[in-house]
This record gives C-alpha cells, structure tokens and sequence, in this order.
DNA sequence: ACAAACAATGGACCATTGTCAATGGTTTTT
DNA sequence: AAAAACCATTGACAATGGTCCATTGTTTGT
C-alpha cells in the first residue's frame, strides 16, 4: 500500500511515517510499477505502527524502538545481551507503571475531594 | 532548605530544580538571612518533586503539572473546569495504562520466546 | 584569611520528536 | 487533457525538557 493508505489506517501523518521510515522503525519496498518513485509498504506495517504507540506510551524512545525492532529481525537469538535489554525494559515500564497508577490516585482523590463541593451532594 | 540539600534529597539537579521553579512548578522563599540572593526551599517541595516525576511518568507535560498544581492552590473550588481537565488528565492516563501494559506483554513474550533457546532448557 | 563549596543569573546549547513548506514529479478523477 | 490528489525530497522550523557555561557573589571548612 502507499503512504497515504498507510497514514489513514495507522492515524498518523505521512511526515510522521517518513520520519519514522528515516530513523529505521518501519521499512517499505519500492514500488512494484517502477516507473515512479513512490514507495509500498506491507500490511504488517499498520500493526507496527500501533505497536509503537504502545511502546511510546510505555516510555520507550525511538532508539530504545530501532534496538528492539533490531532483535526482532535477528533471530541470531543466542544473544545475551538482547535479553539483558529486554529485561531491563520490562523493569522500566513496570516502575513507570508504578508510578503512572500513584500519580493517578492522586489525581483521583483530587477530583474526588471537588466533586462533592458542588450540587452531587 | 537551599537549592543543594534539595537537589540531593529528591535526585534531581539544580538546574532542573530552578527550572522547575521557572515554570512555575515549584515555589521558595528569599533566605531568611536577608544578606544574599539564595532562595530557601519548603520541606514539602521534597514531595512535590516526587510527585512531578510521577506525573510525568505518566505522560503529563509541564504545562499540565502548572494547571494541575494551580488548582491544588487556588482552592476556589466550585470551578467546573477543575474537575472537567482532571478527568480529562485520568482517562489520558488509564488509557496510556493499558497501552503501557499491552507492549510489555510484547516484551515479555519476546523475552520468553528468547529465553529458552538458550541453556536455561 | 583563604580556599573550597555553594548559589544566582543569563544565555547558549542540546536531543528528541515531530511538523511544515517548497519544489517537482506521478496518478487518478472528471 | 486538465485539475485534483498523491508522492518524494530537502531543509527549515518548532515545542518540550532539560543541561552547561561563564560570571559574580556568599558561606563554610580549615
């Protein structure tokens, strides 16, 4: 598909797709007719795409994404540092998590300490 | 207290803290002792600092923290926007939640579909 | 009293994560 | 075949969240 589908189906900006395509999170072909210099990315690709919104919102940067995406390609896999990696994301967005929940109890209680104040008794 | 003491005590630098404080995130008081320029830090800015690095943990920015912390403050209170940003503020938050913890399902399975391969058998 | 450590201020600088505009070419639609 | 919509490339621009440096003044440890 090209970028304009791709923008649609993944709510995102082609800048934002091209600039994800330059910093190595997404790849695309040429596309098939040759006679222009347009590019065709595959399907998966919307899946990626929304993978990275989940992993942005986990608090991952770019560079931590391009390293992951990195292991994913090679499955040379008898990497150690790759879980070394892994796992110390996975302690990240726990902690972030963590600390996600207690800033949103705060808030919370916050809301909660104003409603009554006004009408809802 | 002095900018050091709570540079120290809640990990962050100097420069952040008066950058905070430039933001209008954080508050102090000239020294006591008049003779110098030195600001004097309340004890529960301690906190605060804490609190600021979990909301950001959880995706708000400066200027939310400002709007947030505003309302703390002015405890006018039968403000009806008060209540409508904070529960805006909660469902960006439980929504970045869920996507947090969709990607580390991700992780995780990555790392599990890694481990085995590798002696642990 | 002298050096070391600390503080304030101002402004430059930086990385990250995009966004926008201009230009020139290719499809698609009508 | 002309207009409208699409695409690629380049490079500038922008907002966010800090960080660093130089200068000058203050306090503290020895």
């Amino acid at each position: 598909m090209r970028i304009g589908e791709l923008a649609k189906r993944s709510h995102m900006s082609r800048d934002t797709i091209r600039f994800y395509e330059r910093n190595g999170l997404i790849f695309s072909m040429p596309s098939s007719s040759g006679t222009n210099s347009y590019r065709d990315y595959f399907e998966e690709t919307v899946e990626i795409l929304s993978m990275i919104k989940e992993a942005q919102d986990a608090g991952l940067s770019i560079a931590d994404l391009v390293l992951f995406i990195k292991q994913l390609n090679t499955a040379s896999a008898d990497d150690f540092d790759a879980e070394v990696f892994l796992q110390t994301k996975i302690n990240e967005i726990e902690e972030r998590i963590r600390r996600s929940r207690k800033f949103l109890k705060t808030l919370k209680d916050t809301r909660d300490a104003m409603s009554p104040k006004r009408g809802r008794k």
